[in-house]
DNA sequence: AAGCTAACTTTGGAAAACAAAGTCAGATAT
DNA sequence: ATATCTGACTTTGTTTTCCAAAGTTAGCTT
């Protein structure tokens, strides 16, 4: 067993980081939110290694997150571009409270940075905790429950 | 340059990724959210191996999200632990949007998986996506937008 | 002085990432 | 018919990172 793996634990955010904690993984879901669903566009956006993107888009594929979807433009040959699945496309909350994060405490000096909007009216959307009853939780009154064992 | 780094980026996800698409990064983040503050049991719990973790923490703390902070038992010498900054207390939303789409998309046999609740009532939180005036919107209706460059 | 313990370093070998070059398959141009 | 172009990959050789085990250090106890 070569790497640990954590696609097995009972932890959910162990699970979620096997994938997201990959070394690109999430900048490729990033770019697929983006609408680049190409493989030359991935490696011109990103600078990623060929045989590093094959690998992750494999991985993103198998895991359900992306898929590989024949397309033909006209002129040329059937190709393959790489799309986000409705599963893939949830992980833009995960990504939005990333980078929401890394706004509020990474501060970088070029002032924009992204964001997500509501794609219907254009505003501004946030990630945060909610109750069930839409209630919102500030972070620090929160609380990490773990069932019993630990990884 | 060996590595590529996002941490200059205009892009806030590149930046947190940056962190916590890092090996290790994000389980460190979860253990130090239950409690886990001391080497040796990141160590346990993990499976780390102890030079990543030195590197790990080191970042960590660089990037103000944890902190060393001297402690001495009684009948011991002085030591040191880790432990969350304010700052790093609010990665707690992109750990339980983690989770949460793992624990949605990421089935696995194990019944019972890890989730955030409210500290004061004990009721369970999710992570969501919320518009200013607090509107809950679905991560299918919602749009990143990158300002102009890409990475 | 010798032993104990937690927090690290050091060391050497294995796996992964990187960069550059090569392959492949059709569609168009010569 | 052969040659060329293009996008999606492999292959190859080097660099970097990860890993596991052993070693180091500092202060306290026996």
């Amino acid at each position: 067993m070569p790497k640990t793996s954590h696609a097995t634990s009972g932890c959910a955010i162990a699970r979620g980081l096997d994938l997201l904690g990959e070394r690109w993984t999430g900048m490729i879901v990033r770019d697929a939110l983006r609408g680049i669903d190409r493989f030359a566009d991935f490696v011109a956006e990103l600078g990623i290694a060929q045989d590093v993107l094959t690998k992750r888009l494999n991985a993103l594929v198998a895991a359900g997150v992306m898929e590989r979807i024949p397309y033909q433009e006209d002129g040329s040959r059937m190709r393959y571009r790489y799309a986000l699945t409705p599963t893939g496309r949830q992980l833009a909350t995960a990504l939005a409270s990333i980078g929401d994060w890394a706004a509020a405490h990474l501060p970088v000096d070029g002032g924009s940075t992204s964001h997500f909007v509501e794609a219907a009216t254009g505003q501004r959307v946030r990630a945060a905790l909610v109750t069930d009853d839409g209630r919102i939780v500030a972070p620090v009154d929160a609380q990490l429950v773990v069932p019993s064992a630990g990884s």
